[in-house]
DNA sequence: GGAAAAACATACTCAGTAGTCTGTTTTGGA
DNA sequence: TCCAAAACAGACTACTGAGTATGTTTTTCC
């Protein structure tokens, strides 16, 4: 499940969702890369075997970021309404600490699909991105559906339910800077009041 | 203030937002864009003057596309929840109605600049969509700030506050394809339930 | 200490693409 | 009817950036 990575792979990664944050996933070129890490190509082509590759890579930490992160606050003898709550607040602090890699989750989730046919290698590795991006909401949904089932959260379709959730736990995504001072405190903030509104907009 | 714009330069935003949906606003090239009008470059060069300047019209578009569904149906004499839940329903038809368009505001919107320092002239095109971006969520933070005054809504930090609810009613631009059948009854569902959860979302 | 493999660096190739320049057609008035 | 000016088409340039191929250094392990 959890390949190890190795030092260099995980560094090597961290520039990359940095570069491909500021730049862009596509424009932000694999010199770039490099050249943020003082190297060049050859070190990451030496690791990965595309630059499709890569960019999956990050994709696929970024979602096993979150689903750690989320996975042990879960605790299904909670009422629905707790559980989730914890969930939220998880996950938005997660996002927050690891921003780069989800800002990169959000830029290949528009549905664009680029033009190139991308090598069934790399297909395969999208599919398993979206997989275990699937599984992860999976975690959200069988929240939601529970409360619903119980009365507690207002029987709305489950799928556009779940979908306008996650997109407000995201939200940072938009706007969080890092490095503006009051770290800690504002970061519990934003947690709080998201968690709150994500909560709220599920109620019946 | 909103320019009039020839059929034919019309007629390439609409390809051009298509092609910047299904490729990527990096990917998609000018001759991709062509193609699907049946045409070749010269066309967009002689109407656009470069990449930037037209996909900034798109964003400028998107833009107003929305502030002008939202704009008339603002009354500020009623109860701000009920005058916020008219414009949330608008927005979200008019973005299911205008998707491509709205598709390639998400893509542009995740904080990446690029890298070309894109000829001041696009500096300034760009500073003028945010602006009308900016100008245009004013509209709905306005209703919220007079909701939390009231009492009616939760009072929490504004712009985050603003932030997630936007996200909400976008949220369709993520997961949403037309023609699947019951396109009117299911995009009605739509507007209503995401209506319903940014109202919710926000309540005392 | 020495060989083999891993971990890089460097110098290339080559396809794709933004933008230009020069024609050619079409349109709108006088 | 004629002539600008607008609205395109088509060929060309210059450059960027992914990927490769081959060298060079550093570990690793016996």
């Amino acid at each position: 499940m959890l390949e190890q990575i190795s030092a260099s792979k995980s560094e090597i990664l961290d520039a990359a969702a940095l570069c491909f944050m500021t730049l862009g996933a596509n424009a932000a070129s694999i010199d770039d890369i490099a050249a943020s890490l003082g190297s060049t190509k050859g070190r990451i082509y030496h690791h990965f075997p595309s630059k499709g590759a890569l960019l999956a890579a990050v994709q696929l930490r970024a979602a096993r970021f979150t689903y750690e992160a989320v996975h042990e606050v879960i605790d299904d003898s909670l009422a629905p309404e707790i559980c989730l709550r914890r969930m939220a607040r998880a996950h938005v602090l997660e996002v927050l600490r690891s921003l780069p890699y989800h800002k990169v989750i959000l830029q290949t989730f528009t549905g664009a699909r680029g033009k190139t046919p991308s090598k069934a290698a790399e297909q395969g590795l999208l599919a398993q991105v979206r997989a275990e991006q699937r599984q992860y909401t999976e975690l959200f949904a069988t929240q939601v559906s529970r409360g619903m089932a119980q009365g507690t959260f207002a029987g709305r379709t489950l799928r556009i339910t779940v979908a306008g959730l996650m997109l407000t736990l995201n939200s940072p995504v938009f706007w969080y800077q890092p490095g503006r001072g009051n770290e800690e405190s504002f970061r519990n903030t934003v947690a709080d009041d998201l968690a709150d509104m994500a909560l709220a907009s599920l109620r019946a």
